[in-house]
DNA sequence: CTGCATCCCTTTAGATACTG
DNA sequence: CAGTATCTAAAGGGATGCAG
């Protein structure tokens, strides 16, 4: 997943899934197009579950591939915000074809 | 990704995930939906790199998730055929959508 | 030809502690 | 409040051999 890495891709549906696939993504992605712009610790409250650790991860993977923008401001206490950038904005119709997809499919359980 | 495993998930898309995600399953999901029926060789010579037991594992779960059909033949030596079911059909315009969207951005990596 | 089991190494993610 | 580093446990995936 470290997406800085050259890489060949069989198919484009594998590129697209090594930048939203995983565990956390496609959520923050989520929260991020419905709300707009987020802080950190706004998002940690949001991911239930999630550690400190991976959030900041993935969050830092987001940015370096250019699906949202980080806004840092320096300040005691710091305070940086999170909000989807234009490319990022482009995934949205992808994640809610899944996200209805997901809700027909998985109450059958 | 032990699909038979019950699961809270805090997002549809999660659960979509889990079923389509992944480094191989995207891929034997567009091939079958482009192709039909395959049979287990073939499928193997299309995913350039895989091995034997990664996609006997996918396709398993595959089949345990309802997404694809599987017909053996009582042969020798043996013949097993794999196909969408109507729900991994369902799943066509997601795919597409990665694709798609996978072709307009990752040329400029 | 197709599938399962085992061994083993690599990768990933959680816990904890520390910095600006 | 936001982020980094390290250590460790757990999961993922490759190679190989055996079975129907």
């Amino acid at each position: 997943m470290k997406s800085f890495i050259a890489k060949q891709y069989a198919c484009p549906v594998e590129y697209t899934l090594t930048l939203i696939g995983g565990k956390w993504k496609p959520v923050i992605l989520w929260h991020l197009a419905n709300d707009g712009i987020k802080r950190y610790g706004e998002i940690k409250k949001l991911l239930i579950g999630i550690t400190h650790k991976m959030l900041s991860q993935q969050l830092k993977e987001l940015e370096a591939d250019g699906l949202i923008h980080r806004e840092e401001y320096h300040q005691i206490p710091p305070k940086v915000e999170y909000s989807l950038t234009d490319k990022g904005k482009t995934l949205i119709p992808i994640l809610q074809l899944m996200c209805q997809w997901g809700q027909e499919n998985m109450e059958h359980i």
